[in-house]
Order: C-alpha cells, then sequence, then structure tokens
RNA sequence: GCCAGCGUAGCUCAGUCGGUAGAGCAACUGAUUUGUAAUCAGUUGGUCGGGGGUUCAAGUCCCUUCGCUGGCUCCA
C-alpha cells in the first residue's frame, strides 16, 4: 500500500496516477503535486506501491517548481505561434523564474517579448489540460525531426535512454521530464524579463541561441513583490550609487576595467584599510610591499606562465619580458626565500594589500564587482603541517570579526580535492582534515563541494549576504603545497633537517573595490559613521550663524571628526535636502536658539530629528559611535 | 570574445514623416537671510560616442568602429 500524507493525515492508495488518486479521495483541488523521496513530482506522477508521497498545494514554495516549468513552456508555445519556424533548446526552471532558449530569426527585443507575453496570456486563459505520455526514443527522434527540432534530437539522442517523456498542452508538445501544473490556466502571474545570448550548451563553438529569462509566482503579491525587489536592486547599484556619492568613476576609454578613487570614495577605502592593518597586527601578521612588474622567469616558475598567461599583462624592456602581478604570493616567496627560515620562524604571517591586474574579457568587466584591476588584502602564512589547522581558526576567526562588523550573515563552503590534482592522498587527507578540524572546532556549519577545490589544495569560501538577501563570495582560504614546492622554500626544524612549509593563502575582503562594491550596495549609501566620508554636515540657518557654526567645525575638526560646512546663502531646506541626498549621518543645524544654548540641533539622515544637544555630549556620542564602528546611529 | 539592446549638455530625459538640437536639475551671476527634503531671475553649456556613406538636407536611414547594459554552469 502506498501511502498519501496530506494536512498531516495519511491515506492508504493502491498505486495508480496520483491525479486519480487525489480526486477519488477528494482532497483539496489545490493540490498540484508531492513529494517522494525528497524528490518533487507532479499529479502525472504513476504512484508505486512502496512510496510514501507528501501532498502539497499549488501555494506551497515547493509548487515553483512546478509552475515555472509550465510557464516556460506556455512561453514556448507562443513563441510556436508567433514564430512558426522556431526551435527550441532547453527551457528549465530557476530560482524564482524560468528561463527558454530559443533558436529565432527574429531578434527578440522589448516588443516582441510584449507580444509573447499577450500570447502567453491567452494560452492561460484557454486553461489548456497538459497531458504526460511517453516515446521510445527512437519514436521521439522522429516526431522531432519531422517538426524540425533539431536541438530536442540532439538531446534525445544524448540522453540514450529506451524511453522519453513528453508533455502535451494544446497544439504544443515538448520533450520534458516534468514536473508541472496540471492546466496551463493553474498559473497566473509572470513577467518576461529579458532576453540574453547563450551558446547551444554554453560552449562557445556553437551557435548562439536567444534566451528569454521571465520570472513567475502563484500570488500576485509574490510577483509585486519579486519586481519590486529588483527595482530595490538597481536603486542600489553601485554603479549609479557610486558616481552620485562622488565615490568613484569609471573612464572606459582610458582605463576599461579599472577604477579612479575619488577623494570620498578613497576615505571609505582608507578606513577599510586602516581597520585591516589594525587586526592583522594583532594577529600577529607582518605586512610586506613587493613590486608591481617582476621578470617573466619567475612567473615561470611559480606556474602561471603554464596555468594563467591568458590574464596577464606583460611589457617589455631591454629584451627582458615582464609581466604585471596578477598575484601576490611569488612576491611573498621572494621574501621567504631572503633567508634561511627556522621552524621557530613559523607560522610566518605575510600580509600585503596587493594590487593585481588581472585580463578579464571585455564582456565580463561589471563597476567595482569585476575589474581588471583590484588590490587584494592578501596574506600568505608559511607554517608546519601541524600548524595548519590553528592558523585556519585564525583565519576564521579574524573573517567572522570583519563580517560581524558589517552585519553580513554568511556561509560556509568547504571544497575538496578535484580529479586533476597534485601532491599525495595523504597529504590532501591531512589538509582537508585539517580544514575540516577547523571548522567544526568553531562551531561552523559548512557546505561541501567534493572535488570543487583548487587543483593545488583544498579551501573554504565564505559567502556573505547582503542586506537584501543576495550572496557574494568574499573570503577564501586556500591550502597550497604546490608553490612550496615549485620555489623549493624550506625551513630548518627541531632535528636540524630541511622541511617543507605549507602556505596559506587567504583574502577576508577579497577585493576590496569588490566589497566597496558590496558595501555600497549592502547599505544603499548610506554608511556607518566610522566609513560615511563625511560625517557631519553643519548647516547654520543664515549668515548671521555662520560664525558659531565654524567653530562647531573647527571643534568637530580638532576631533578628526569628518565634518563640512555649509554656509551658501541658501533656505535651510535646501541645504538638508542636499545633506540628505549625498547621505550624510548627522546634519547639525543653526539658528539663534543654538547659539544662545551652547548646543546644535541633531538631524540624522533617516528623517528623525533629535532636538537640541549639547555641542559636546553631540561629541562624545559621535565619537563614541565611530570608535565602536557602531552600525546604527546613537540617536535610531 | 559572442548575441541582443542602448549611446543626445556634468546628471535625468524629450526630439513626430529626414527639414534651424530642447527641458528639468547641476554649474555660473545677481537678488533673497531663511528653523528640518528644492527661493526667484538671468547666463553658460552640444562635432547628437567616433569615422564613413546615401541625400538638396542626417540626431533621425545604411555601413563601420568604440563604449555601456543584460546574459553566455545550473543539463528534456
Amino acid at each position: 500500500m502506498a501511502k498519501l500524507i496530506f494536512n498531516g493525515k495519511s491515506y492508504d492508495v493502491h498505486e495508480g496516477m496520483l491525479k486519480d488518486l487525489v480526486k477519488a479521495l477528494n482532497l483539496d483541488s489545490k493540490i498540484v503535486g508531492g513529494v517522494v523521496a525528497k524528490e518533487i513530482v507532479d499529479l502525472f506522477y504513476t504512484v508505486k506501491p512502496e512510496d510514501k508521497i507528501e501532498l502539497f498545494t499549488a501555494e506551497d514554495p515547493r509548487a515553483g517548481e512546478l509552475y515555472r516549468h509550465t510557464m516556460s513552456h506556455i512561453m514556448a508555445q507562443a513563441i510556436q505561434r508567433i514564430y512558426k519556424n522556431a526551435k527550441f533548446a532547453i527551457g528549465p526552471t530557476i530560482e524564482n523564474g524560468f528561463y527558454y532558449d530559443v533558436d529565432v530569426d527574429v531578434p527578440l527585443n522589448e516588443d516582441e517579448l510584449k507580444k509573447i507575453e499577450e500570447e502567453m496570456k491567452k494560452i492561460i486563459k484557454e486553461d489548456l489540460p497538459l497531458e504526460k505520455f511517453s516515446m521510445t526514443a527512437r519514436e521521439a527522434i522522429d516526431y522531432f525531426e519531422s517538426k524540425d527540432q533539431p536541438y530536442k534530437v540532439e538531446i534525445i539522442k544524448d540522453l540514450n535512454e529506451d524511453n522519453v517523456t513528453l508533455y502535451r498542452q494544446g497544439e504544443f508538445v515538448d520533450l520534458c521530464r516534468g514536473p508541472h501544473m496540471p492546466s496551463t490556466g493553474r498559473v497566473k502571474y509572470f513577467k518576461l524579463l529579458n532576453v540574453a545570448g547563450a551558446y547551444w550548451r554554453g560552449d562557445e563553438k556553437n551557435k548562439m541561441l536567444q534566451r528569454i529569462y521571465g520570472t513567475a509566482f502563484y500570488k500576485k503579491e509574490d510577483l509585486e513583490s519579486y519586481l519590486k525587489m529588483i527595482e530595490e536592486a538597481e536603486k542600489r547599484d553601485h554603479r549609479k550609487l557610486g558616481p552620485q556619492l562622488d565615490l568613484f568613476s569609471i573612464h572606459p576609454d582610458v582605463a576599461p576595467g579599472m577604477v579612479f578613487f575619488h577623494p570620498k570614495g578613497t576615505i571609505i577605502r582608507r578606513e577599510l584599510e586602516k581597520y585591516w592593518r589594525e587586526e592583522h597586527k594583532k594577529s600577529g601578521y607582518v605586512e610586506v610591499v613587493t613590486p608591481m612588474v617582476m621578470n617573466e622567469s619567475l612567473w615561470r616558475q611559480s606556474g602561471h606562465w603554464d596555468h594563467y598567461k591568458e590574464n596577464m599583462y606583460f611589457t617589455e624592456k631591454e629584451n627582458q619580458m615582464y609581466a604585471i602581478k596578477p598575484m601576490n604570493c611569488p612576491g611573498h616567496i621572494m621574501i621567504y626565500k631572503s633567508q634561511t627560515r627556522s621552524y621557530k620562524d613559523l607560522p610566518l604571517r605575510m600580509c600585503e594589500l596587493g594590487t593585481v591586474h588581472r585580463y578579464e574579457r571585455s564582456g565580463v568587466v561589471h563597476g567595482l564587482f569585476r575589474t581588471r584591476a583590484f588590490t587584494q588584502d592578501d596574506a600568505h602564512i608559511f607554517c608546519t603541517e601541524d600548524q595548519i589547522e590553528d592558523e585556519i581558526k585564525g583565519v576564521i576567526s579574524l573573517i567572522d570579526k570583519t563580517y560581524k562588523l558589517f552585519g553580513f550573515p554568511y556561509k560556509v563552503e568547504l571544497s575538496t580535492r578535484p580529479e586533476n590534482s597534485m601532491g599525495s592522498d595523504e597529504i590532501w587527507e591531512k589538509s582537508t582534515n585539517a580544514l575540516r578540524a577547523a571548522l567544526e572546532h568553531v562551531g561552523l556549519l559548512y557546505q561541501v563541494n567534493e572535488g570543487d577545490g583548487a587543483f593545488y589544495g583544498p579551501k573554504i569560501d565564505f559567502h556573505v549576504k547582503d542586506s537584501i538577501g543576495r550572496t557574494w563570495q568574499c573570503a577564501t582560504i586556500q591550502l597550497d603545497f604546490l608553490m612550496p614546492e615549485r620555489f623549493g622554500i624550506s625551513y630548518t626544524g627541531s632535528d636540524n633537517l630541511d622541511h617543507r612549509p605549507v602556505m596559506i593563502h587567504r583574502v577576508i575582503y577579497g577585493s576590496i573595490e569588490r566589497f566597496i562594491g558590496i558595501l555600497i550596495e549592502h547599505y544603499a549609501g548610506a554608511f556607518p559613521a566610522w566609513i560615511s566620508p563625511i560625517q557631519v554636515a553643519v548647516l547654520p540657518i543664515s549668515d548671521k550663524h555662520a560664525e558659531y557654526a565654524k567653530k562647531v567645525v573647527q571643534i568637530l575638526d580638532e576631533k578628526e571628526i569628518r565634518t563640512i560646512l555649509d554656509d551658501k546663502p541658501r533656505k535651510i531646506n535646501y541645504k538638508i535636502r542636499e545633506a540628505q541626498i549625498q547621505k550624510i549621518p548627522y546634519m547639525l543645524i543653526i539658528g539663534d536658539r543654538e547659539i544662545e544654548t551652547g548646543s546644535v540641533a541633531v538631524r540624522l539622515r533617516s528623517g528623525k530629528d533629535l532636538g537640541d544637544l549639547k555641542t559636546d555630549d553631540f561629541i562624545s556620542k559621535i565619537l563614541k559611535e565611530i570608535k565602536d564602528k557602531s552600525q546604527t546611529s546613537f540617536g535610531e
């Protein structure tokens, strides 16, 4: 007997199509699918005697898989109706939506998308029932050949199975594994978002198809709030906010993929660096600076010449080829090698805010997120194998502290040995275990990505989650046995013999540029006071208050609070608006009242009016906030 | 790199069928001296991304080139 479970109740049923069983039991008509052994199935599933199926309705989040998939078929059907000779590739569901790769002669622009959307609405209205059936692979190939669908034919051939399943809705038939909704009228709220080129099977050698992305939700409110989230993300786009707040600019004609930091952006950068230096000093790191341009021979020895040449910039002088550094490790190794090292010197934690250049293909550069020149907050820890675990723990706690400072929750992933890797089984096992042990000892939950490590060692990656729920990979810790080997570095052990140290590569911010980009979007440009380029705007109401205002500015300056004075002959409303647009955390408004009482009227950028505070009082409060690197204002 | 879309003043954008390039904001000048998100008036500002072509005439049509945006793993 199979079991169906719904709303906590269990029903014993015989085998058969799930649809019929659910109907016979007269259960909720909103039921669209179920979960069998962790797999999501639709109502066309054939129930086997031993199955235990947990049913869910269309409102369940798990139904997303179904209605988004059906939506992608509805889109394909609409496309087929409009463009008679459209050829279809693949059309899966993705997070929050779906896409379909199609081969159509017409370039699909916004107008075409509208037409497709209209046709989709019709198909939804037609409420066509879906039907699942199977064919032998041979029959299916003949069928799709007759329909002039070469991609489908190719897919079936590659599947290499005897039978394939298909779904039909009205005149449209697609090769599909499912799962799907029972009819096209059961999904309603969708929007086509954009069109992009995508190679057939993701391979650049293949034909480029047109990929249409769409999103779909069961409830109207969910669609709307998703669209709002996209809008919110657009508003926070650091490429817009950055120049608007006068933080940085990019000049593609002069330096494509590289960033010009303006004075205000530079303040943020220096604050991040200052914090970084303090913490690294506390954690026993020594800071170094290595050359930007180094001889090609170094890069041959490091292996970059063989594995990374395509991404490197070169320059030639005096018949010598030099490379602009794409990574800092070889430079650090030169420093390590500059003297004999003893086990007493280890662990040697060498850090550098090292600017590297990497050639990125023109289509992939993106604001601060993907640049051709960026500064890594890099460090290499040279240590013995026995020290690995403790060193990893140290790095983890540095990362944890740093991310908490910005209010970033994070996820951790451990990547293990890939297929084409270097080094002995023992060393891989030992080091992977060291990473695992470190993670477990500090009590972090982590996900394991088998075979996803670098060819020279396993690694731990950290993904931070920003204030609107997007995740970004920032920190990474990588063990490396290869580089010490290639450069033949060693230390003298207590046994007076030479031993090979292990190198740990690690970054915390990752790239300073990218991290600033993430911060801009995370805070929507309203930075906490400690990194705000301007912390206080002093706004005298009229000329006669300017003198007192200047005195206030002077006092704040002496306390190293970053302050501007707006003594333009403008209305106070105007000055407030200006400061607000610049997202300055504190506005001090000064009029007769304040002069009389030796105070300042404090307004926050949130719009909150704190009223008059004694100047000294304000100063001690903001100084504390800055010193604590507080995420929120003392006034909130 | 490839596919699609886009490129008009510092910014946001308008510009019809090919017929003398426009607005708001910003900047500058002047007046206004103001109590919690825009005071008023005036002035300046453009090889319409660059180059070539079609035409009596090109921001507009065609070609080319540069740049930007979205995307190019997520396996029917």
